[in-house]
DNA sequence: TACTATCCGTT
DNA sequence: GACGTACGGATAGTAT
């Protein structure tokens, strides 16, 4: 058996390595945001990963001493007193090194009373006789004595990179005697470390002449009286010493060991795991380096080499449409509005194809396009609705989508940026694309065929599929993922294919209007300043003019000044009228809305309609978003907004938009958490909720509740949800802090559950790490125990808001998909368009209002079962202005 | 051209 | 000393 084959054991001593690295690395360079120090910790997990690399050990452990004393301190109290305090930034890392192994699946051992190396020791012996090839790591010279043919020791030269290997014969060059016979020169010389004296005048020369002359320690020291010299007489004087020394020295061989080799086996680390710990200690490029280790078995049957994907063409095809799924697939093209295929990759767990798709003949284009329509065929893609997109404008419908690896990857871990498809496969499984590195999802780069590229592709998609799987089944997440997530790839992709038509006319009207309200207000705008020198755009000329020229008051500080937001210029405008204020406000006001409006403009397609984009991968809570253009931030506060919302219109064909919310979601939903008896009562009665919790909370009839104090109770609820401090009630309601944290106290003294359900979040949140939604949507929280308080509050605040929007945003995704079900089975016409978090807007087919209108109410109350009614209100009209009330 | 900072629209 | 979630996106200004 050759070297290489045989199967190698990885012994390292972990205090030892860690303080290498302690001492190796600036700590003051190495921290967390949080001010953690992690310099032990990086430095000894770059070399676990170097290691571990260089050497592909099939067994790992690392041992480490526990505090409190050994057999040999009970020997010798001052056995090793004479070391430092250890600084106070190391200790703390330690535990964070454990953590690290944990995550990398690495055994850690220890045993009370014994040092780490004992344990190595044992190890070592263990390994040796189980024929395994041994490398030992320490810092620890007591280790040279563990060396054989099959041990080999690795000791640092210089921090932990510079590693010596210490074979028999390098032990032999370096000290002059064999490796079992250190012990013996040591015992001699002495260890200052492990304040043990030697015999004065001895050093390593003699010892080591002594050693080859007398055969070893034992020999030498029944001969003392006849070593010559004074080094001689001083041998005599410390004989004590030196049997001492040896006796500590020793290394125990023979422990009981908590696991046995065979339990050192490594069989990979836990992705997940490794990105909470990275996360955890901000570590960023150290993630690339362990997450390869936690490829596991997915990765090995992946057939990722080129010469393993077969490009076929014509009558080949038959081999992929004969295949049934599950099968991984790969759309090689263009998304977005000039959608286009024009490869396609296939894959099973161990066999690729790539397919020209413009290589295609008509007979193979329809039987692939069939097979690509089979909801039958199971398949795995990674951006399905990207996909989808690229294939439909070739006509072609795709079915049968079970599992998306982006979504995958995002419900995984919400929290992550980079879900495209080179990120993912590195991330999990520690693949690296060529060519396609963060960059378009469906451009993996061309340096074979577009063919060859989407075979490989779908091969890793396969490979990934089957690693997330087991992620969220791990997380409790399969069903959410399933009939959830999945089933919506499809409906959004139909809704984003749809469009809402825009009243060009209209849309136009209200860009002039903007324009010539925005030439007015900076008109006025510098008639009041006496200058037109000034881009009312830019902050930073606007805290010239009003901070310098006009000499006003200063406002909140930003990273550049002072700020010169909308709420910073009202305060300037109470605290020092201007006129200046006045017209920078409308005309701030109008610019948006008609920037708004030009971007708008310009996203209207051939058709007359706007197409966005949703995305189920961005929001850290599950809510969609939606891009070019946003479609989820149109105006609608003031008047002017109202009016832009005119512009979206029903279009040919159909006969209304119809729009149908849910009233007060999020308060429903805090009431179904909380399981608070007011707030529940309050939605089962039907009443006006903030009426009814006004009534409450100032203690009066419901009739008699104020305007006034139902706006302070609105704010309050939904500022709850938030984390809202009472001074930031104070500030939003313009009320001293003391009178807004009596609001507050008045508030939880009549809704206690409300009280009792935030903390409690938070603390569960703490002890598990995430939070959870009602359908068990997870969002992990790391800064939950960080100790900057900074990082903290804002974790706390997450906390207590994730699972409120998260689970609203269940529900209606949930209701996207009984509401597109029963359209499709009720064989109606009428489309799903938009989506605004608790709003669907659907275009309504003639004759379909009334029959459409039940379908929106029901599933969207329907969606959960949850303790309070999910009320909805519906509205229609011939736009979505009208649409709305 | 790419990036950051600021501001602001929605829920 | 700060102090309400989650986003997308325009503009200005600066770095490359």
């Amino acid at each position: 058996m050759s070297d290489k084959d045989r199967p190698t054991l990885l012994l390292i001593d972990g205090l030892s390595m860690a303080f290498r690295a302690f001492f190796g690395l600036p700590v003051e360079n190495f921290a967390t945001s949080t001010g953690v120090s992690t310099n032990a910790v990086y430095g000894f997990t770059t070399m676990l990963a170097t290691l571990m690399r260089e050497h592909a050990p099939t067994h790992v452990a690392v041992a480490f001493d526990l505090p409190g004393g050994t057999f040999r301190t009970e020997r010798l109290p001052s056995y090793k007193g004479t070391r430092d305090e250890t600084p106070p930034e190391f200790e703390p890392q330690v535990p964070l090194i454990r953590e690290v192994l944990d995550a990398m699946g690495v055994a850690a051992v220890d045993k009370e009373r014994f040092e780490a190396d004992d344990l190595l020791a044992t190890y070592a012996r263990l390994g040796r006789e189980a024929g395994m090839r041994v490398l030992v790591v320490s810092g620890d010279r007591d280790t040279i004595q563990l060396v054989t043919e099959d041990v080999t020791l690795l000791y640092p030269r210089k921090g932990v990179s510079d590693l010596v290997h210490f074979t028999p014969a390098a032990v032999e060059e370096k000290y002059g005697v064999r490796p079992e016979q250190y012990p013996d020169l040591a015992a001699l010389v002495g260890e200052t470390s492990d304040n043990l004296p030697g015999v004065p005048g001895v050093g390593p020369k003699t010892a080591a002449k002594w050693i080859g002359i007398y055969g070893g320690l034992s020999e030498i020291l029944e001969s003392a009286d006849d070593v010559p010299g004074k080094a001689g007489q001083s041998l005599r004087d410390h004989v004590d010493q030196v049997r001492l020394n040896r006796e500590l020295n020793h290394l125990l061989t023979d422990l009981e060991v908590p696991l046995s080799v065979h339990d050192l086996e490594y069989t990979g680390a836990d992705a997940a795991a490794i990105h909470q710990v990275c996360d955890a200690l901000q570590f960023r490029t150290l993630r690339d380096r362990l997450l390869p280790f936690a490829a596991g078995d997915s990765t090995a049957d992946a057939p990722d080499a080129p010469d393993e994907v077969e490009v076929v063409t014509d009558g080949a095809v038959a081999a992929v449409t004969a295949l049934r799924g599950p099968v991984a697939l790969h759309v090689d093209g263009r998304t977005g509005a000039d959608a286009d295929a024009w490869a396609i990759g296939v894959a099973t767990a161990d066999a690729a194809w790539g397919i020209d798709l413009g290589a295609l003949d008509a007979a193979a284009e329809k039987s692939l396009s069939a097979w690509l329509e089979d909801a039958e065929v199971e398949k795995s893609l990674h951006a399905a609705k990207d996909a989808w997109h690229a294939l439909a404008s070739r006509g072609i419908d795709l079915k049968g989508t079970a599992r998306d690896t982006q979504i995958a990857a995002f419900l995984v871990n919400a929290d992550q940026r980079g879900f495209d498809l080179a990120s993912v496969l590195q991330r999990y499984l520690g693949v690296t694309l060529d060519g396609g590195a963060g960059g378009d999802e469906l451009d993996l780069g061309l340096e074979s065929s577009a063919a060859h590229a989407s075979g490989i592709a779908a091969a890793h998609v396969a490979a990934l599929s089957a690693e997330l799987d087991a992620e969220l089944d791990r997380r409790g997440m399969t069903d959410l993922y399933r009939d959830v997530e999945i089933p919506l790839v499809g409906v959004l992709a139909r809704m984003e294919h749809a469009g809402i038509a825009i009243d060009g006319e209209a849309l136009a009207e209200r860009a002039d209007a903007a324009r010539a309200r925005s030439d007015a207000a900076a008109q006025a705008a510098y008639d009041a300043i006496d200058g037109d020198q000034v881009n009312l755009g830019s902050p930073k000329q606007l805290q010239e003019v009003l901070f310098d020229r006009l000499g006003m008051p200063k406002t909140k500080k930003i990273k550049t000044g002072y700020s010169t937001d909308a709420s910073s210029l009202a305060d300037l405008q109470a605290k020092s009228p201007h006129p200046f204020l006045e017209a920078l406000l409308a005309h701030r006001d109008s610019t948006k809305l008609g920037q708004i409006i030009d971007t708008l403009a310009k996203e209207v397609r051939d058709d007359g309609r706007i197409h966005t984009t949703f995305s189920q991968v961005v929001a850290s809570t599950g809510r969609l978003s939606s891009k070019d253009p946003n479609l989820q931030n149109i105006p609608i506060r003031t008047e002017e907004g109202h009016r832009i919302r005119e512009s979206f219109v029903v279009g040919e064909g159909y006969e209304t938009l119809l729009t149908a919310d849910y009233s007060q979601i999020e308060m429903r939903i805090m009431a179904h958490l909380s399981g608070d008896d007011g707030l529940i009562e309050a939605f089962r009665a039907g009443e006006d909720l903030h009426r009814f919790v006004g009534a409450r909370v100032f203690g009066v009839e419901p009739a008699d509740v104020t305007p006034e104090m139902r706006s302070k109770v609105k704010a309050m609820s939904y500022g709850l949800a938030y984390g809202l401090s009472s001074f930031g009630l104070a500030r939003q309601l313009g009320l001293p802090v003391g009178e807004a944290q009596a609001l507050m106290d008045d508030y939880f003294a009549r809704f206690g559950g409300v009280r009792d359900y935030l903390r409690t979040v938070v603390d569960k949140a703490r002890q598990d790490g995430y939070t959870e939604t009602i359908m068990g949507r997870r969002r992990y929280i790391p800064d939950l125990t960080s100790t900057n308080r900074q990082r903290r509050d804002i974790a706390e605040r997450v906390a207590l808001n994730a699972p409120i929007q998260g689970s609203a945003a269940d529900l209606i995704k949930v209701a996207m998909l009984g509401v597109d079900r029963e359209l499709g089975d009720q064989g109606l016409a009428s489309r799903l368009l938009l989506q605004v978090h608790d709003e669907l807007v659907v275009e309504v087919a003639p004759g379909e209002q009334d029959a459409v209108e039940e379908i929106l109410t029901t599933q969207m109350h329907d969606a959960g079962d949850l303790s309070v009614p999910l009320d909805v209100n519906v509205g229609r009209g011939s736009n979505w202005r009208t649409a709305g009330h």
